[in-house]
DNA sequence: GGGATTTGTTCTACAATGTAGGACACATGC
DNA sequence: GCATGTGTCCTACATTGTAGAACAAATCCC
């Protein structure tokens, strides 16, 4: 399996951290958060859909909640193989960044 | 500027691990080992070449080495733009990753 | 000299990922 | 009904990832 890009990335983290509650506007927010920008909200859909596509993330309908606006949601959740991607993604970034520090401080 | 890719990650560490001697075929093996699988030839030398039109790194050409096959080759350094950018990546990885580790490990 | 071999770079084409915008769906409030 | 809030999907295009072949220039060795 490739190594996923570094949206994809973004978005299989924002996941984990909501697992089986996240849901598309969520992730978007999370991962607008966590680069300081805004994710374009189709940005967000098309990605959450390819990591389904891959495997990485499986999704599930809900019902729509009683409030205003509130309708059907898709809730993601991490499959197997998506957390050991992210583990996997987790020891490179160890090995990537942990070995000798005297690079990448500008 | 856009986040880089994660190959262009690579790379860019691997230039900073080699700064001023590193060169297309030295970053192609240095991306492979980092990475436990092949890089291309094509791959290595398409992704320097884009991460220099950033101008994230810049280069010169050397003297041919007088040994078997030597020749000239193109010598890669990190730009203050590439420093920069190497740290604010080593940054984010800390961010993503440093938080709370009770996802990550499959 | 000249072919075989080694080291090195460039070019071209295509696949995968990143990105934005608009269309669509369906709740509630008035 | 229709305005508004929440949510998803679709389409098109830009950027990045990838492989392979072509090319260039040096040494080796007969």
């Amino acid at each position: 399996m490739r190594t996923p890009g570094s949206l994809e990335l973004d978005v299989l983290v924002a996941v984990a951290q909501h697992d089986g509650s996240a849901y598309g506007l969520l992730v978007r927010r999370a991962v607008s958060t966590a680069r300081g920008s805004e994710l374009s909200v189709g940005a967000a859909y098309t990605t959450l859909s390819r990591l389904e596509a891959k495997g990485l993330l499986s999704s599930r309908s809900t019902e729509p909640l009683p409030v205003r606006g509130g309708r059907s949601r898709r809730e993601y959740r991490l499959t197997a193989a998506g957390r050991e991607v992210l583990a996997a993604e987790r020891e490179r970034a160890g090995r990537r960044w942990g070995g000798s520090p005297q690079w990448g401080q500008a």
